[in-house]
DNA sequence: ACGGATATCCAAAGCGCTTTGAGAGGAATC
DNA sequence: GATTCCTCTCAAAGCGCTTTGGATATCCGT
């Protein structure tokens, strides 16, 4: 049924040699042979042997992952989301996955393992903590690869895919600034994560600009969870002076927080105004919460697939992609956020 | 740095088939040139070069995935566990994954082509529902594959792993009623789910061969998150007539009863018992809780792992593993359950 | 002592692709 | 018209393994 090269090369009455260039873009075959060729592909159905090319290549047409074993960490709805959106890339260029569960006092060995086996061409990385050791690992392994976030205090000379937490943050507070809050409180991922670090260095320097400070009782690190962002936002409200307002990491996090809120009797946008980060998850979305969320959005998913894309497109040469790349989140506001309320 | 085949032999003196076959386990080669081979390999690190393999065996080594990314499932902290599992065991014999995520309504398409990409030897499926139409799509496939759980009312001869739901429920409940307790409420997971429908249906069994019935304003159907069993446990208390024993699908759906069972005042064990399904997520012990949940135990991550190693098993020919396993949950007696209380 | 098992081993032919090194033909140069 | 230079194409050599179809040597009974 399936035709291989050779097949195909008789059937166009042309060497299996000039076939194969034709396919893999190389610039020494007419232009006309080409299209006949590719005409031809579209005839048979052609596919080429991966395991062949394989061999042929000695590339492997995979990339590694090392699959992290921790509590808050790959059982997370984040996590999935991000899957989804690299396998779907790499699903497109017929490339493997290599997935290499690993607690985290191991995975210096498993990284130089996988890299060493030959099987993958190339490595990622996630959940990226400041000082990061693993970056000049991976550096040292000699193998390609892409960070998805960016560690803190390491030279910068890696390649990465992030978004700009900072900003994003910094923007989230001085909206809420401008709109007269004066006590914000902060629920934040996990203490650890250089994105949790970031954003709130964000909202610091926002709420700095405008003389004012953070309450350390008012910030709350955690998995982000339903659970946390409910306990979280309980904490806040049983303090003395409770926040006008709140940040939260994740629409998971502002899930509970909104119940929280709920359930003491407060009106969101109103008594207190609430944003929260938007990795745009399907199942959580935060125009449909009962008081529409003003978010800060950047898609989880599509920065997945962006880092396939990178990958895939470094290991078979094609398209010049930057090395390094920091999105911007967008400030969407929504009805959770109002004036602050006069006393 | 990589020794090859070539190289072994040369190295042994022997050629290249007979050092093959001494690695493959074929008879025709005497058990003494064996150890010689096998040490030396030890000796030289030898691995055979996979992609080599797959093109002159025609076979994969690779396991294919349909990743669903509908709400509540990949997203779903068991989801990972089990991959986990899978994984692990996956990675031990150099075998990859082609992750395949899918939308529901495409998932037929992408397991055909999965499967005519020959780029998997087999396929493995979960999240089964009563009369799964995909058992019968897998079978005229013709490519091995597993199920994780079983289908309802469709015919048995296709290959599975399943724990006994209904029997770890039974057993549950029989408990509860042996301990006083006659309202006995369910929380369980969503209820198109084989395990859902199995585990109520063992609740039920209990219940009638002790002349009780199942009042349906006492069940609940839901994705398996903290926050679900929350709000469940919370309707369950305010009814006229609160339960004094409750079942729940998931250590997961727990952990939000006992949040809302405390928060009502309730003793739990004393004023109201609780028993839980444990898949032994590491992150969530039952032993861990306040106060220590009793269990219906089976671990999920070593379900991915059994699973993994049929499929694997299967493919390489090795071993000879049932076609279908049933595994029995253990019921862990901790201190949520007590005696029903005397009004 | 001889034909025929039996036990071990080997050479060589693939698997389906990429890639090197060269050749054929035509256009451009002198 | 001879020489050089492109442009396009091809034959053939791998990539590292498995497997077919012998070959060789040993051992058996008769």
């Amino acid at each position: 049924m399936a035709v291989n090269l050779k097949q195909l090369a008789e059937l166009l009455g042309l060497s299996q040699t000039t076939v194969s260039r034709a396919l893999n873009g190389y610039p020494e075959v007419n232009a006309e042979t080409r299209q006949r060729v590719l005409q031809a592909v579209r005839e048979t159905g052609y596919r080429p042997n991966r395991a062949a090319q394989r061999l042929a290549t000695g590339r492997a047409y995979s990339i590694g992952m090392v699959m992290p074993i921790a509590p808050g960490i790959d059982s997370d709805v984040h996590f999935g989301e991000f899957l989804a959106g690299l396998a779907e890339e790499a699903v497109k260029h017929d490339f493997h996955f290599v997935l290499n569960p690993s607690a985290p006092e191991d995975e210096e060995v498993t990284f130089r393992r996988l890299a060493a086996s030959g099987n993958v061409d190339a490595l990622f990385l996630a959940y990226m903590r400041a000082n990061d050791p693993r970056i000049a690992m991976l550096k040292s392994l000699s193998i390609p690869f892409v960070v998805h976030g960016r560690s803190i205090g390491e030279s910068r000379d890696y390649p990465f895919l992030d978004i700009d937490n900072t900003s994003a943050f910094y923007d989230a507070a001085r909206l809420l600034i401008q709109l007269g809050h004066q006590r914000i409180a902060l629920i934040n991922g996990p203490e650890y994560l250089s994105f949790s670090i970031r954003r709130k260095k964000g909202m610091l320097r926002a709420l700095a600009e405008h003389g004012l400070t953070l309450d350390e009782a008012l910030v709350e690190h955690s998995l982000m969870t339903d659970e946390h962002g409910y306990r979280s936002m309980q904490r806040f409200l049983q303090h003395a002076q409770p926040p006008t307002a709140v940040l939260c990491s994740s629409t998971v996090l502002a899930l509970g927080a909104v119940r929280a809120i709920n359930q003491a009797g407060l009106k969101i946008g109103d008594d207190i105004s609430l944003i929260a980060h938007d990795d745009v998850l399907p199942m959580l979305k935060p125009e449909n919460f009962s008081v529409p969320l003003t978010t800060t959005r950047s898609s989880l998913r599509a920065a997945g697939t962006r880092i396939a894309t990178r990958l895939i497109g470094g290991i078979l040469k094609r398209g010049d992609y930057p090395e390094q790349e920091l999105w911007r989140a967008e400030l969407i506001v929504r009805a959770s956020t109002g004036p602050a309320p006069q006393k």
